[in-house]
RNA sequence: GGGUUGGUAGCUCAGCGGUAGAGCAGUUGGCUUUUAACCAAUUGGUCCAGGGUUCGAAUCCCUGCCAACCCA
């Protein structure tokens, strides 16, 4: 960020210079009809293109140059020659730097090395960049500049621009999997009284006109199943949560959402339509259902089998499988010292429901890297669920877990509105939460039985993209601010 | 919150007590089918910040800042 840098201070004396000669290198009076990708894939032996981008790699000999510039698209190259351009023009181009926007006009053609080139006869400055892009071989490596400047990773980094771009799809292709099955798309508040739907620290803010403390989001579910309640019988939304917790490879402060709720479903028909989802998004997006991961030097570390049916199972066999067949039949005290000497993370204040938990936590989900919906969860664990009639200390729920995390939960749904309040008001007492009584006055209106779901995109994306880190999936991962050298400290600050 | 690793030129990285280096990019010259173009010359630094040890610190020690990874 030096504003004295001598690169720096050479490119403005070159926009001088161009002022100079008369050229305006901010003038926009250019519209391209030919992308790079077109230059390849719609490729015609000369065919009069006119094509637009930034100049990523130049390669000047004499009195001829090749140029390798950028858009969306990717990549496409082109060839000037001065004879074609005069001896003007051919010497404002050898002067113009990597990163600065050019339009060209020209005709399609071949090199001898089979690359599909632009041959040009004409061309103008679009925006010149007054700093010098990342390096064009190694790319940009400094994690920490690719996310505080994330387009400079963009620019440098072809990879990272398919990652974002594929992620754009894939959310594309869910809202067109849901719209396809009859929901509709709505927008819920983000700024809540109560933050409800799930247990975990809000970010409070303050409305000055009101005069009164809100929370952001940290689920969407009470305001969804409110619009059941309204009679809208299928219904998502895609939207930022905020969670005042931790950050790590898998938890950005705000993160992105889906919940779906279908009227008259059950747990069992969100099966249907997370395994639909995920294989159409996985179809389209990436062409098969088979995803590999890799390592940075490019082996594979693990491959994913989305091919339905996916494997079910109960969260007790898995325990049981684990923990021991007689986990269930020991006393709370057993089970607490059973975690322990597995290694489980156990804590004093743990109830006997989250000691079992701990072990799912530690020892089963991590490894569940094939698609597997985990059902029949302890009730305790999950407040807005209906008790499963086979087994009452079960909810008819299911985690689906794919990659070693949870991607989608989902839920039959509860609608006793006596039995909710005692389970909220049981768990608002435990994690000192406020209770949405208009949440509770809306089931008391009436809720349609429904099926109900919510999918971390963010985590979708990781597992569909091989993406190791969930800062390698948003655009602008939450970072530290840097210190602003401009702003000064009060001298009393100055010890702390 | 704890541990580990890292921060050196615009970028990618060496150097790890004894005069701050390379490649790319930049500048100048040469070159009309190159593609990490090539050839020659050349510019460029608060070695993250602040203390300490030492005749001497980018290098060793301490503190702080930022980041990545692991753990909680």
């Amino acid at each position: 960020m030096d504003e004295t840098n001598k690169l720096i201070e050479q490119r403005r004396q070159k926009l001088e210079a161009l002022r100079q000669q008369g050229i305006d290198p901010y003038r926009n009076n250019f519209s391209p009809d030919t992308s790079c990708a077109q230059v390849r894939d719609n490729y015609e032996e000369g065919r009069e293109v006119r094509a637009a981008g930034r100049i990523a790699a130049q390669r000047i000999m004499g009195k001829s140059m090749f140029v390798h510039f950028t858009d969306q698209t990717g990549k496409a190259q082109f060839y000037a020659s001065r004879n074609d351009l005069g001896d003007e023009a051919f010497a404002t181009l050898k002067h113009v730097d990597l990163g600065d926007f050019i339009g060209v006009t020209g005709k399609l053609f071949t090199t001898k090395t089979g690359e599909k080139t632009i041959h040009i006869t004409d061309y103008v400055l679009l925006s010149k960049a007054l700093r010098p892009p990342p390096e064009k071989f190694h790319g940009l490596v400094d994690t920490e500049i690719r996310y505080r400047q994330r387009y400079l990773d963009l620019m440098a980094n072809q990879d990272v621009k398919d990652v974002f771009l594929k992620r754009t799809r894939i959310i594309s292709e869910i809202r067109k999997y849901l719209e396809s099955q009859g929901y509709v798309e709505v927008e819920t508040p983000m700024m809540q009284a109560i933050p409800g739907g799930a247990a975990a620290q809000p970010f409070v803010t303050h409305h000055n006109a009101l005069g009164c403390d809100f929370y952001m989001r940290i689920a969407l579910e009470l305001y969804l199943k409110r619009l059941l309640v309204g009679g809208i019988d299928r219904v998502f939304e895609i939207g930022r949560n905020f969670r005042n917790e931790g950050l790590s490879r898998r938890h950005n402060p705000e993160f992105t959402m889906l919940e779906a709720y279908q009227a008259y479903g059950d747990y069992k028909s969100m099966m249907a339509l997370v395994q639909g989802m995920v294989c159409h998004v996985a179809e389209t997006v990436l062409g098969t259902l088979f995803i590999e991961h890799r390592d940075d030097d490019g082996n594979v570390i693990r491959t994913i089998d989305l091919t339905p049916d996916w494997r079910t199972v109960r969260y007790k066999d898995l325990i049981r499988e684990k923990a021991g067949e007689n986990w269930f039949d020991l006393t709370p005290e057993e089970r607490r010292a059973g975690a322990v000497k597995l290694g489980a993370e156990i804590h004093d204040t743990d109830e006997d429901f989250e000691v079992t938990n701990a072990i799912f936590e530690k020892f089963i989900e991590p490894n569940l890297i094939q698609p597997t919906f985990v059902t029949h969860l302890p009730k305790e664990l999950v407040p807005l669920a209906k008790i499963s009639p086979d087994d009452p200390s079960t909810v008819e729920v299911f985690e689906c877990c794919i990659n070693g995390q949870e991607i989608a939960p989902a839920y039959s749904e509860q609608n006793d509105p006596i039995q909710q309040r005692e389970t909220l008001e049981h768990q608002a007492g435990g994690e000192q939460q406020k209770l949405d009584e208009d949440f509770i006055v809306a089931l008391e209106h009436g809720m349609p039985p429904a099926g109900g779901m919510g999918m971390g995109i963010d985590r979708l994306c990781m597992m569909l993209l091989g993406q190791e880190s969930i800062r390698d999936v948003i655009l602008f991962p939450q970072m530290k601010p840097l210190q602003n050298p401009q702003k000064k400290e009060a001298p009393e600050d100055a010890g702390k």
